[in-house]
DNA sequence: AGACGTGTTGACTTTAACGTAAAAAGACGG
DNA sequence: CCGTCTTTTTACGTTAAAGTCAACACGTCT
């Protein structure tokens, strides 16, 4: 029993357009299977879709996640390229590790703005009298 | 003592070309002094380089990146921006645990395909006799 | 003075990732 | 069966983020 989606149900889902999901295709990112003409999603081209726009929130190009997607999709015969397969992995989880990085630094300047957005409010309610001292990020002499 | 850098100095830094930099200036996201026609870069303006970057890394849109940057600098007076800015931080901080997450997810999915990948090399070793199986990804019924 | 390296400005071009619009073909409800 | 709605295809437009190219300005080394 295949349980199939129609092209206006996933651009509701995932809050995209027909035309995304059309070049999605156009880029080889999914093919769903036709009946005529109309497209017809299965459960595994949702998932594919899901993936992309997960690469995409994490600012991967097109292009970066077709290759993520087929390395999954992948079981290749040859010793040599599944060597290539290894490096590719290593790689890619390179840079996620490097994005998980930037978001930890980004994340603690965030907690130290709300901090002193935080204090200043609270001199403004205590009394709107003595000023403060501007709010400095480290570096910068 | 104000150390200044020259526009190459930093191309050479972040591998980033002169185009780029006057890109980023022109979008108002750094503001070198001149001297003469020359532009010449703080360590101030340095930091915020590595902070686009960052922001670029992480997917953000410069414009976005811009009104981060624009927070970190704001020390507004008023109590309603205050709590604009709390909400804007809010909203950020949010999108940043969204990526954590889709983050974690794809490194557990690399694992998976490295952990496949491994597999068929021992067997391709052993004996390249005896088939495998397909590496299914979990759904996809 | 001439040549060289580096920097600047301005204009035009490119690429990715869609948006928009038009025309035609199915699908569906009354 | 007809009108309405969805879908498809095709084609052109748009936006962000630079790349490329040309011409010109400095400083300086020889």
């Amino acid at each position: 029993m295949q349980r199939y989606y129609t092209i206006t149900q996933l651009t509701q889902e995932f809050d995209i357009t027909t035309r995304t999901l059309r070049f999605y295709e156009a880029q080889g990112l999914v093919s769903p299977t036709r009946r005529g003409r109309q497209r017809l999603y299965t459960p595994g081209d949702r998932t594919r879709i899901k993936l992309i726009l997960r690469g995409k929130r994490l600012g991967f190009s097109l292009n970066e996640i077709k290759e993520m997607i087929e390395m999954y999709g992948s079981a290749p015969g040859e010793t040599g390229q599944l060597r290539l397969l290894l490096d590719r992995i290593a790689a890619r989880r390179a840079e996620l590790l490097e994005k998980q990085r930037d978001i930890e630094l980004t994340l603690v300047e965030l907690d130290d703005v709300e901090a002193g957005a935080k204090a200043r409010m609270v001199e403004l309610e205590t009394g709107p009298n003595q000023l403060s001292g501007a709010v400095t990020t480290s570096e910068d002499k």
